[in-house]
DNA sequence: CTTTGCGTTTGAGCGCGCTCTAAGGCGTAC
DNA sequence: GTACGCCTTAGAGCGCGCTCAAACGCAAAG
């Protein structure tokens, strides 16, 4: 995908428009999820902010609070290389799904351990997986019940 | 649900004539709502706490920002009836499901305002149902990016 | 040379959703 | 009587995840 000057935005809408589908995850997704792969070598943290859709001032928060590392250039400022830049974006995916940042940290944690904590971080995700399956099922249970009033009670009163 | 041959204005008159006879929830929907359908008619907030899992400092903070009107006894003491358990027990359903508090509010206030906001109620749900999709399959992605690292290759370093 | 503009830092502030404290009232048990 | 325990209130505090402010550095443009 030709993904030259597509701002973060295009690229968010491009993901959600896929969600749409039936899930297929495939190197089309995958690609689409994947950095473009024209970026500079070292960008400064407004390039990073523009690419990754966050603010400067959460890219700093994240650096602060250890979630990603990033390396300065000879006047002092950040230069997000393209690892640094994959993490942010794996960390806003995490995010987005909902993850706690103690959870993304922990797993973080688990990846620079090593491989051999693959099984630990499969489980985490699971568990999380798992958590938002049961808040789905919490949603449809409060829908049931709402529609349930709505067409039976015409929707009135209380729940 | 043979009982509800209740309108919805008599049961709308029932709340506004600030409670005046006894208005039977029926037993059905208090199965879907998960209530024991051998509560007492009035119960103490510590009761109440016990029957909902919520804690009784959480549900006089649910009553001071008006998710619920709770009576009070001839002592002052809150005094919780069947009534006010579903709704409580509605709004933990929602929340637990991801709504924010002031949604809740908003989908509460629209149910007070009576019976023509049913549609508004339905959307307000599947707006919300349509979230927690969304949040599942941010998840799923994250998920598959992982699993795709991990077997790809073998779970190392950035993700 | 000054202005502008983006960068840096530390640290404070905010909205959410509780959670708890303080100060006090009432009622039963010893 | 008084201790205990559950209730009341208003209001403060907390953890999370940002978000912003203050004070300053550096560097190219006018």
């Amino acid at each position: 995908m030709t993904t030259t000057e597509l701002t973060a935005q295009e690229r968010w809408q491009a993901i959600a428009a896929h969600h749409g589908g039936p899930e297929p995850i495939d190197a089309d997704l995958l690609c689409l999820l994947d950095l473009p792969d024209d970026l500079p070598e070292r960008m400064t943290i407004a390039e990073a902010a523009d690419v990754t859709g966050l603010t400067a001032h959460t890219l700093r928060y994240y650096e602060r609070i250890g979630l990603v590392r990033v390396e300065r250039d000879d006047t002092g400022y950040r230069s997000y290389d393209r690892r640094a830049l994959a993490r942010i974006v794996f960390v806003t995916r995490l995010r987005v799904s909902g993850m706690p940042i103690g959870t993304v940290s922990h797993y973080l944690d688990l990846v620079e351990e090593g491989e051999h904590t693959g099984p630990q971080r499969l489980a985490l995700m699971e568990e999380h997986r798992a958590r938002i399956k049961q808040q789905l099922h919490d949603l449809q249970l409060a829908l049931a019940v709402t529609d349930y009033k709505i067409t039976v009670y015409g929707g009135t009163a209380e729940p």
